[in-house]
DNA sequence: TGTACATCAGTGAACGCGCGTTCACTGATGTAC
DNA sequence: TGTACATCAGTGAACGCGCGTTCACTGATGTAC
C-alpha cells in the first residue's frame, strides 16, 4: 500500500466521520464497528487509531457533525421563510413525515442519537456532544416561535418535544396503519389554527 | 446441583423475565447478557435453554411483561380517580417526574424500549410485542381523555408522544439543568387551563 | 408406604464469532540539501 | 531540478474479551408399580 497524501489521509477522515454520522443515526454506537466505518472510506480497520484516539472519541466526532448537518437545516429554513408561523408549520411538515420516519441516517441527530445519550456514559464524548447540540438546537427551534424570551422557549420545548415523541414512536411502529397516524395526528395538533 | 422441582423451576423462570423486564429499560437488549439474566435469578447460564428457545424469544417475552405492568399501573391510577381531567393530571404529574426519569428499570415500557423496537428486526419478538402492548396503552390513555371516540384517541396520541418524547429527552440530558426544565415545561403546557 | 427407574433443571466447559485495540511492517509521500 | 532519507498512512495478523448457543453430565425430583 505505502503512505497517502497528506490531501488523501485528510479526505480519509472526513469519509469516516461522515459515514459515521450517518450509520450511527441509522444502527446507533453499539452497531456499527470499526471495520466498517472504515470501509466506508475504502479502508481496513487497522489504520483507525492514525485518525482517532478509540471508537468512543469518533462517537463523539460524529455525534457534533450530525449535529451541525441539522443545524444547517434549521438556518436554511428559517432564511428561506421570512413569516414564522409559516417556518414553523413548514418545519413540522418536513419533521413529521413518512421521508424523514424512513432515512434517520440524514434525518434529526436529536431523536435518532437520544437513547445512545441516555444510555451511555455521562461523561462520554457522544453524551458531551448530544447536550450541547441539543442546546443548541433548541435556540433555533425557539426562532420559530411567535414568542421571545422565555415564552420563546417554553414553546420550543413542547415542539421540540413532541417532535422528537411523534418521530420516535413512528419508527418504533414503522410498517403499521399507527406509525403514519401518529405523524398525521401531531403533525395536525401541532399546526392547528387555536394554538 | 440435581434437578431442581417443578415449583422451583416455574420460580426461576418468572425471577429471569422479571430480571429481563426490568434490565431491558435500563440498559437496552444489546446490553443485557443471557449470563445476566439467569444471575439473577443465581443460576448459571447453560441452563437457559431449558426455560426459552433463544435471547430474542425473552427479550419478546419481557417486553410483553413490562408493558403489562405499565397498563395495570393505568388501569390503578384511572380507577382511583374518578374525575378524567384530574387521573390525567396526575398521570402527567407522575410520568413527567424526576423520580420517573432516574427509574427506567420500573418505568414506561414505550419509552424505554422505543429505540430496541426501532432498531430491531421488523418480524423480531421484541418489535411485535412493543407494537401490541403501544396499541393497547394508546387505547388507556385515551379513556383519561375528555372527549370520545376519534377525538380521544387524538388526544391520547397527543398526550403520549409528548409524554414519550419530553421523557426521552430529559433521560439524554440527565444530570444537568436542561433536563428537568425539560420536564416542568412540558408538565405544564400539558396541564394548562386553556386546554 | 416403599422401591426402582425415568425424567429433566441446572452445571460448566466448549464452540465459533465479532468486537476494539495493538503492532511490526510496507512503501509512497514529504523534506532537506 | 535531482537525490537521499525520514516520515507516517495504511495493511493485515494477532491479542484478549464477552457474547449466544450447544452439549455431556449430575443428581434430585417425579412417576410407576
Amino acid at each position: 500500500m505505502g503512505r497517502s497524501s497528506r490531501a488523501d489521509a485528510a479526505r480519509h477522515r472526513e469519509e469516516v466521520v461522515a459515514a459515521t454520522s450517518r450509520l450511527l443515526r441509522e444502527r446507533g454506537a453499539a452497531d456499527v464497528s470499526v471495520q466498517d466505518l472504515m470501509a466506508a472510506a475504502g479502508l481496513t480497520h487497522g489504520g483507525f487509531y492514525k485518525h482517532f484516539s478509540s471508537k468512543d472519541e469518533l462517537m463523539g466526532i460524529a455525534t457534533g457533525t450530525a449535529h451541525h448537518e441539522i443545524q444547517s437545516l434549521l438556518d436554511k429554513l428559517l432564511g428561506e421563510i421570512p413569516d414564522r408561523a409559516e417556518a414553523r408549520a413548514e418545519l413540522l411538515a418536513q419533521y413529521l413525515a413518512a421521508t424523514h420516519r424512513d432515512s434517520p441516517g440524514d434525518g434529526c441527530s436529536i431523536t435518532a442519537l437520544a437513547s445512545d445519550a441516555a444510555r451511555g456514559p455521562v461523561e462520554g464524548p457522544l453524551r458531551k456532544a448530544y447536550v450541547a447540540g441539543l442546546e443548541s438546537i433548541l435556540g433555533q427551534v425557539a426562532e420559530y416561535q411567535d414568542a421571545e424570551g422565555g415564552e420563546a422557549r417554553r414553546r420550543a420545548i413542547v415542539d421540540l418535544t413532541s417532535m422528537v415523541g411523534a418521530l420516535t414512536l413512528a419508527r418504533a411502529t414503522s410498517g403499521t396503519p399507527l406509525s403514519d397516524e401518529i405523524l398525521d395526528v401531531v403533525r395536525e395538533a401541532l399546526t392547528a389554527p387555536e394554538r
